[in-house]
Order: structure tokens, then sequence, then C-alpha cells
DNA sequence: CTTTTTTTTCAACAAATGTTGAAATTGGCC
DNA sequence: GGCCAATTTCAACATTTGTTGAAAAAAAAG
């Protein structure tokens, strides 16, 4: 029951945990075979099992692991960027404490990281888990990054925001999906790789299309006067 | 050789795209089996293949069959804002050339279309086809479009284009994941089946967001913002 | 040491997969 | 009708899939 000491059983855990990781990433859940996850891990094909259960609880597992570290350092980002602001933040640094512990942060160069990255984009993405995965992994923070825009955008309406966080999650989501589809759009002069040149464009993209919500516009006003009473 | 008249084996050979169209919207080239497909096409197992050859090649056949009719129709919407604003084009106008097919054309409400945006939804945020993939359908058509925006801000770096382009058609393939998060994170106020609502929202923050790159910020200047003459 | 518990391997299971070739059916044309 | 080609069905194939139970090995405990 010792906790400090590295347990053997570990090894063989977060080597399947790793493994599957990659694979899940790379092909998606069903394009990944239990046993090319343990061939990759260097394990028997019936340890996932012993360990996770059946396949899809290992999937979950995988997607546990670095969730709340993650939801930790963004909430971290955060509350520093409301300090500093003395609560009066501006959209830019909340979008930067949002943005920053996945595309600028120490582990980002880690390779078990950026899978799991790249495995995110992929359950947004997905029409069968996206809702339900997304929002129970991560929502709660999103709700206070929500609170916080509210504050640097005091005229917004809440439905342009979450439209607003929508295009943000969007944007970044398919940053990490690594497709290299920008590389040869541009003909090499993006590098789909480079996350730190990614990591200015779209705060500087997204910060001006939160702020285009900073006083909300009549809705229907398209050459026929409102029929609201206002 | 008749052209107008409906050739009966073309029935069951569009019943089995339709069918596969949905499907691989639905779970994803994996995630799909030629029998599911051939049940809900209503026709037997063997004639996927007879008709389209092996799996990988059912699933290119889907996605080839509207990409000519939807990049046409951007094209035409492009042309036709280039010429009313005598190529002088405002971003706002490029961009709602850009989405409008998609999210307000006439085909919008047929089933069949959604499932092929929700497809092109999923392939374009895949590591393995992503690239590959939207470069080969799509990207001859982006570059016509970049090359509008790039009148329409002439200040803008070609690099600062194409991320911009990345968050656009980020947000706009998670909208069309239809993964229902933004009903949940939104407590119903948002919905993403609506999608007149996510083109007004979409094409306000991306205007914003191209714009902020209207005259390009030196890169390595940390501190001091740059004047707008305006 | 022995005993007990945990971990790992092994072999095998039933079910499902993509694909194929031959047979059966259909439809068009003389 | 008969003939020919295109289409559709059927049955089966060799693999591969997730999962399991029992045996073996390793580790922990006594």
């Amino acid at each position: 029951m010792s906790v400090t000491r590295t347990e053997p059983r570990l090894d063989r855990r977060t080597a399947i945990l790793d493994a599957a990781e990659e694979q899940f990433a790379r092909h998606g859940y069903d394009g990944v075979t239990l046993r090319s996850i343990a061939k990759h891990a260097g394990v028997d094909v019936a340890l996932p099992n012993y360990y996770f259960g059946p396949k899809r609880e290992l999937f979950d597992a995988v997607l546990l692991r670095r969730a709340e570290i993650l939801n930790h350092a963004r909430l971290t980002q955060l509350e520093e960027c409301l300090d500093e602001s003395n609560r009066k933040p501006t959209v830019e640094a909340i979008i930067r404490a949002y943005l920053r512990p996945m595309l600028t942060g120490e582990h980002v160069h880690e390779e078990g990281w950026k899978n799991y990255y790249a495995l995110i984009a992929y359950v947004n993405n997905s029409p069968e888990w996206g809702g339900q995965l997304m929002t129970q992994f991560f929502d709660p923070v999103i709700k206070r990054f929500i609170d916080a825009l509210r504050l640097a955008l005091p005229g917004a309406r809440d439905r342009d925001l979450y439209w607003a966080y929508h295009c943000l999650s969007g944007a970044l989501t398919l940053t990490f999906a690594q497709t290299g589809r920008i590389d040869r759009l541009s003909g090499g002069l993006c590098l789909s790789t480079d996350l730190t040149d990614a990591y200015e464009h779209m705060v500087k993209f997204t910060t001006a299309g939160f702020s285009a919500f900073r006083e909300p516009t009549d809705e229907k006003k398209k050459g026929r006067p409102p029929k609201r009473p206002s």
C-alpha cells in the first residue's frame, strides 16, 4: 500500500495507457485493436482487460488521466489572470489563460501530452461522444471561463458567448488534430507543428472574434424594422 | 445511354452511397461495417463491393459525390461577391460566400447534405486523412478564397491569412460535427441544430478574426500596441 | 522456507469482419 | 420465344476482433 515508491505494476499500467493514448489519437476508437495497443505497450493482449476491463473503459481511463491536470492548469491561469486584473480581465488575457496550458505550457513538448490533445480533438468532433464526454470532463471549467468573459464583455449576450466559445473550441481542436493540412494549403508557409505560431495567431483571431460581441447588435435588422418591443 | 430517365441500377447505387454517407458520418470509417451499410441501404452485402470495390474506395466515392457541387456553389458565391464589389470585397462578404452554401443554402435541410457535412467534419479533424483528403478535394477552391481575402485585407501577411482560415475551418467543422455539446454547455440557450443562428454568429466572429490581421503587427514587440489609424 | 495474493501468460472461444467466386436473376435487344 | 450482358443473391473463405478462464509466474506476507 505504499504510495511514493514506484510500484512495478504501475509501469505496465501506464505503458498501456500511453500506448492506448497514442493509438486512439491517431486512429480513433474503432480504428484501434487491443492487440495493437498491447503490442505497442509491450504487454500481453489480456493485460489491458485485466487492468481496465472492456475496451471502452480503457478509452475512458485514457481520457480521464490527464483531464484533471489540464483543468487544474487552466483554472490556475484563469485565477491568476483575474487577480492581476482586479477582476476586470481583458478578453485577450482570458483567452491566453485558456490556450496557454495546451500551446505553450511546460509539457507542450512531451509526446504523451501531444497525443492526449490530439485525442481530445478527435473526441470533440465525434458525433458519438463529443457531446457526452466533453461535457463530462471539461465543461465545468469552461463555465468558469465563460463567467470571466462575461466580466470582460459586459454587453455581450450569453448566447453570443457560447457561440464564440464554440468557434474557439473548433479552432483549437483542429490545431491539435495535426492533420498537416495547413502545411500543404500554405505551401509550407505555416507549420502545423509550430504550436507557438499557432498560439499567437489563435489568440489574435479569437480575441477579435469575442470582442465583436462586446455590444449586442439588433438581431433582425436586414431592411425590416424590428418588431420586438424593446 | 439515356440520361434523364432514372436508370434502375442507379437506385441501388445511390442507396448505397446514401447509407454509407450517413454511417460514415456518424461512426467514422472504422466504426462502420459493410454489412450495416448494406442493411441500411436494403441491399445485399456483396453489392457495395460490386459497385465500388473495396471499402476504402466506397468511402472516397461518398466524399467525391458532393464535393464538386459544393465547390461549384462556393465559387459561384465568391465570384458574385467579387463582381458586386468591383473586386474590392469586404471580409464579411467573402466569409458569407464561403459559409452560405453550407449553412443557409437551399439543400441545408436535406438530410443527405447534412450527413455529408458531418462527414467532412470527421475527415477534416482526422489525423489519418485530414491532410490528404481535404487538400485533394477542397484546397483549390480555398486558395481562391484566400486570394479574395488578400484583396480585402491588403496589409495582411499570407501566413496570417492561412492561420485565420485554419480557425474558420475548425469552427465550421465543429459546427457540423453535431455533437450537441453547445446545447448542454449553454443549458439549451444555443441549439447546434439551428444552423441559421450558427451562421450569423460564425460570420460575426470570424469576420472580426480575419480583420484583426488587417495590418501586420510587428511580431516581436510585446509591450507596444500599434496605433490604428482611424 | 511456505503460503497467499497479485500479476502475467497462454490458448482458445464465439462473433464479426472484408472480400470473393459461382450461381441465380433480371432486363434489354434481336 | 432465345441470347447476352448487367445485376443481384448466396454461401463461404480466411482473418481479425474483444473477451475469458485456467495455468503459470512473480511478489508479498507469514
